[in-house]
RNA sequence: UCCGGGGUAGCUCAGCUGGCAGAGCAAGCGGCUGUUAACCGCUAGGUCGUGGGUUCGAUCCCCACCCCCGGAGCCA
């Protein structure tokens, strides 16, 4: 392992008296008439610093130099509190270089600005890339990387392979008017909606993939649970089907619950509460024709077979269960063209949809993909799409041993969502891109 | 895209049924030896989103546009 200056949070456990030699940022200025105090800050733990009066006095510019924010090198010595032995020791400063002073001050303060106060959610968004110091911010960075290492080792311990797909392609999923589009060479190509047919290629050599990327999508949606550019966890089997998926799926949320109630602390500091564990074996599932009845008898209004599961309609279901559960069977009309028409239900897909319970609405998709290329022909007429030569290749892999596959694709975000009982998917995401709002920082 | 709410100091907001623009916090200066949202005093800070209209006079009323927030439809 490489080697590091000494941390903050080792400074704080070394005995009085002992010279160490800190770095990190201003927080909580104290100024006094002879005696300043500051907290000295990094990503990880903090320590309060006293600097004497002769101190200020004798280091040019500093009084004037010692600002929230600030960043400074320390030298000095670690000391009991004199106001409360209790606490964690102080540092006496020796020597202060700042080292990244402060040009501009930022109000409120990046660092120490309270993000659950009304109105600064305009203000924090226009100013994401000073607010990354934030600890709430922070914290919600650092559940992000808890969680995409645990997808990773999931993925990884069960067989799967990363594939990294692209991100540019001809072809989008879903109608090109919510696809994002850009001129390349003459051509029109888009950032990609979803890397699902890469992975069914990648498949026939691979048997058992997995991506992390993001995924755009120019919905016209302001909503609490969509971002135009978000990240999505696909996965692909080869010779597999939904019911063996959803198996799949159980063991990976199971888990993925199971490691976040580690990270309750770190949930807390941004304010969220870690979703409740989850009882062993197989999440509730309900068919779509059910849920269409239960939603009706629930709100009483019809819902018509056909029509979507909107988010007040995944509410509704949201609140009859107290653990992540499936809607099975999602109709022809409303499913794009690659998925399998079940076999027993002409109008249904072979697919299911994983709803959070409460008010988080879908967190993924499971899929059974066409292998047949007649049957992907007729599916493709239906959805308008047999002369679209842009899915030449996507008919070739029908042409040359095709395997019958299943897959699923988890909207990362959402997920995180979910898991700390967030309010908003931007919350989780370094710089959110949403629709209805300018592309900045 | 549609519906609703909003845009006043660096930040959060008050104000005005049309008559010289306000507070708290932040900032700058001064004071203070144990503070931690430190405290006390002083100072400075404004094209009232942009453009047009009505009016003797518009931050306020009217129109258009821009931007933001919340929700809907669509989706993961």
């Amino acid at each position: 392992m490489i080697s590091h200056p000494l941390k903050i949070d080792d400074a704080i456990t070394l005995e009085d008296g002992t010279h160490v030699n800190l770095q990190g940022w201003i927080v909580r200025l104290r100024k006094h008439g002879s005696l300043t105090f500051f907290d000295l800050e990094n990503s990880k733990s903090s320590i309060q610093c006293v600097v004497s009066r002769e101190l200020l006095k004798a280091t040019d510019g500093l009084q004037s130099l010692l600002k929230p924010e600030a960043a400074i090198v320390v030298e000095g010595k670690i000391a009991t509190r004199k106001d409360n032995p209790q606490l964690p020791p102080d540092l006496i400063c020796e020597y202060i270089e700042v080292v990244g002073p402060v040009i501009k001050p930022m109000s409120p303060s990046p660092r120490t600005a309270d993000l659950d106060a009304s109105g600064l959610t305009d203000h924090k968004l226009t100013n994401q890339h000073m607010y990354m110091r934030n600890p709430k911010i922070r914290a919600a960075m650092l559940l992000r990387h808890e969680l995409l290492g645990f997808f990773h080792r999931w993925f990884r311990e069960n067989d799967f392979v990363e594939f990294t797909a692209p991100v540019l392609t001809p072809i989008p999923i879903y109608q090109d008017k919510t696809a994002i589009d850009l001129e390349i060479h003459g051509e029109n190509v888009f950032l990609t909606q979803c890397v699902g047919f890469y992975l069914e290629a990648a498949i026939h050599g691979l048997d058992r993939v997995y991506n992390i990327g993001p995924s755009f999508r120019k919905e016209k949606s302001r909503g609490r649970r969509h971002l135009m550019e978000y990240w999505h966890i696909k996965a692909g089997i080869a010779f597999c089907d939904r019911e063996r998926m959803m198996g799949v799926v159980e063991d990976l949320i199971q888990q993925g619950v199971a490691f976040s109630q580690n990270l309750r602390s770190l949930i807390s500091t941004f304010g969220g509460s870690v979703c409740k564990p989850l009882p062993e074996g197989p999440f509730p599932r309900i068919s779509y024709r059910e849920a269409c009845g239960l939603i009706s008898e629930t709100t009483g209004k019809t819902m018509q077979f056909g029509s979507s599961l909107s988010p007040d309609r995944q509410n509704v279901l949201g609140t009859r269960f107290d653990t992540p559960f499936w809607v099975v069977g999602m109709p022809r009309t409303i499913e794009p063209f690659p998925y399998v028409i079940d076999p027993d239900d002409d109008e249904l897909t072979m697919t299911a949809d994983l709803l959070a319970p409460g008010d988080y609405g879908e967190l993924l998709g499971v899929a059974e993909k066409i292998s047949d290329l007649a049957e992907l022909d007729e599916r493709m007429l239906e959805k308008g799409r047999e002369k679209d030569s842009r899915y030449q290749w996507v008919r070739d892999l029908r042409n040359l041993g095709a395997a019958p596959q299943a897959g699923f694709g988890l909207g990362f975000e959402r997920f995180l969502r979910w898991i700390a009982q967030g309010y908003h998917v931007r919350d989780f995401i370094g710089f959110p891109r949403m629709f209805g709002r300018k592309i900045h920082p």
